[in-house]
DNA sequence: GCAATTTAGTTTCAACTGAAACTAAATCAT
DNA sequence: ATGATTTAGTTTCAGTTGAAACTAAATTGC
């Protein structure tokens, strides 16, 4: 039964937003501050790190950002030359992202300090209910994604509750 | 041991950015095509209908939101003719909101949807779990908060990861 | 009591966002 | 093979964001 009142504080939407927002920040300020790297850009750098070269395409896939977002990470992680594009033989519109040399030893740097906050963050934590969330999370992902895509219907908005 | 390596996938501030971007994304779009609503409103209006009259300050506390957000969806719901301001009497500066009626009778109805979709996204855990991830974003708010705010240090910043 | 500081809320400005329009290349259909 | 459609990525544009500057009222110190 729904309840006439809802207490903000209580609502999970409203708490997850607001911790998503908490944790993003406290990471965006550490990387902007040692590495002078927004949130898109530390995302490409982490995909490109795993495995290139990948074409923009995938990127966004695997970062969970548009199209759009990627564009310009890219383009600014050119500028600071940290990232290189070469273009796929085989199909000129498909953009060839690699890591530079620079791009590397940013990587090699910033993986164990992302590593590391992670972990101070999920000090707070049993190792049981960590593993808890691993799994809480994976169950709410794929839930909300379900509900978002509501069979059928078609798929627009906008964030955060 | 922080690897040398990262999957974004099992990186929690990311997971989590992600699992907030898809929620908040699929309540921000139910409010608006039905009550054209974006959130920082939908926020104010949930506080509001709460406990009433209430400062622009205390609904800044209340909805985790900075005084220029919820300075700008006050307008909105003014402009909309959901909430009025008073001025308190005893301090000409501090706004006295309350919800008008047809604010309260948005609310009534918003509300329980809230909590039903809520309760669907939910609806994936068993009790157990609903219980578990209560812990867990109680815990995981809090640490996140020391973590921001390092003894001594001031702090700023920008969101995602 | 009146200047100096603090507090409540608003405005400004530059940066960020994403939907829609666009460009260019690849693929498909005839 | 050539026009039609799809796909990769970029640009545009209008709206949103939040830090810093600002206005006005309250409080504090002298």
């Amino acid at each position: 039964m729904a309840p006439r009142h809802l207490e903000l504080d209580r609502f999970v939407p409203y708490r997850l937003s607001v911790l998503s927002n908490v944790v993003s920040r406290a990471f965006a300020l550490l990387y902007a501050e040692r590495f002078d790297l927004a949130i898109p850009q530390w995302r490409v750098l982490a995909v490109l790190g795993m495995a290139a070269p990948q074409s923009a395409g995938e990127v966004s896939e695997r970062t969970a950002m548009d199209k759009v977002r990627v564009s310009r990470a890219v383009r600014s992680l050119l500028a600071s030359g940290l990232i290189e594009r070469g273009i796929s033989a085989d199909d000129k519109r498909r953009a060839s992202l690699t890591l530079t040399r620079r791009g590397k030893a940013i990587y090699a740097k910033i993986i164990p300090l992302a590593h590391s906050v992670e972990a101070s963050l999920l000090e707070t934590l049993t190792d049981e209910e960590t593993a808890q969330l691993d799994v809480l999370l994976t169950k709410l992902q794929s839930r909300a994604e379900e509900l978002s895509a509501p069979a059928g219907a078609g798929f627009k908005g906008s964030p955060n509750d």
